[in-house]
DNA sequence: CTTGACCTGTGTCTTACACACAGGTCTAAA
DNA sequence: TTTAGACCTGTGTGTAAGACACAGGTCAAG
């Protein structure tokens, strides 16, 4: 398989998979002509990784993962590892966008009955300065 | 007041200060050491920019805020324009990290009770290759 | 006069690709 | 046979919003 077909076999991108070769987690063969070909097993490690990066592994995380399975080992443990650590970051940024969803919504919703008004030296635009974030978002950090 | 001292009173850091100066978003002043001063409309343009970067617009949104206002116009009606677009976005964000979250989760969850395998010439990984989503994600893409 | 804490500009790094570009290659039609 | 068009190649750059590094200037205190 090419690259073009192989992307789209899988609904990616040709820049993807060129991506990832260069990185050397896929390593084509190549033909007398200079192109790149996937042979089988390389279809099946592009699958993996597309699986995996479904799963919020970053790319550098699949290199490791990879490399500890071309040594022969049982990746699983590093994978559990990962996966939890990962976890708890999407996690942070998921309560950081629910609380910044919420911010925008409130926002949205003050500045719908406010009038415009022209800026002065001191104010660049009054809604955004007078923007009060509600109780449960704008404390302080923690 | 310098760089460092801005930042800290705003709870932020020197190069985020010398990140907008550099994209000219602030214009401190010049003093005889080459030193850059920002005066009291300089602090509060900085103040505008941390709040309306808190409500999710981007630096390239707030120039396009700052330069609206410094042709003396009231830059609310772009400003609710933006927000709504950004909202949005952040609203799209917010269900594609549901989604993975709970993806994340429920792998977590089967790797669990999961022993660990060694890799094969076609599977890097039998956790993840064998991780089915469940009904709500894993739908094709709509 | 030296130490150490600050400041300066500039340049590079990050993520996961997307896009551009100049040029080589293949297929099919004229 | 030529040629058009659709593919491929590598390499280089752009993205967002800073973080970090580096070489060197500045300043207050001891």
């Amino acid at each position: 398989m090419k690259v073009t077909e192989l992307a789209k076999e899988f609904g990616t991108t040709p820049d993807t998979v060129r991506y990832y070769t260069r990185l050397k987690l896929l390593n084509p063969t190549r033909s007398e002509n200079g192109y790149k070909y996937y042979p089988p097993i390389e279809i099946s490690k592009l699958k993996f990784i597309l699986s995996a990066r479904q799963l919020g592994f970053s790319v550098s995380d699949i290199q490791h993962i990879v490399d500890e399975a071309s040594l022969g080992k049982a990746a699983c443990p590093l994978v559990r590892s990962l996966i939890k650590e990962r976890l708890a970051e999407t996690e942070k940024q998921f309560q950081a966008m629910l609380a910044l969803r919420k911010n925008m919504k409130d926002a949205l919703a003050q500045w719908e009955v406010k009038e415009d008004k022209a800026p002065t030296s001191t104010m660049v635009c009054h809604l955004i300065d007078s923007f009060e974030p509600t109780e449960e978002n704008g404390g302080s950090h923690e």
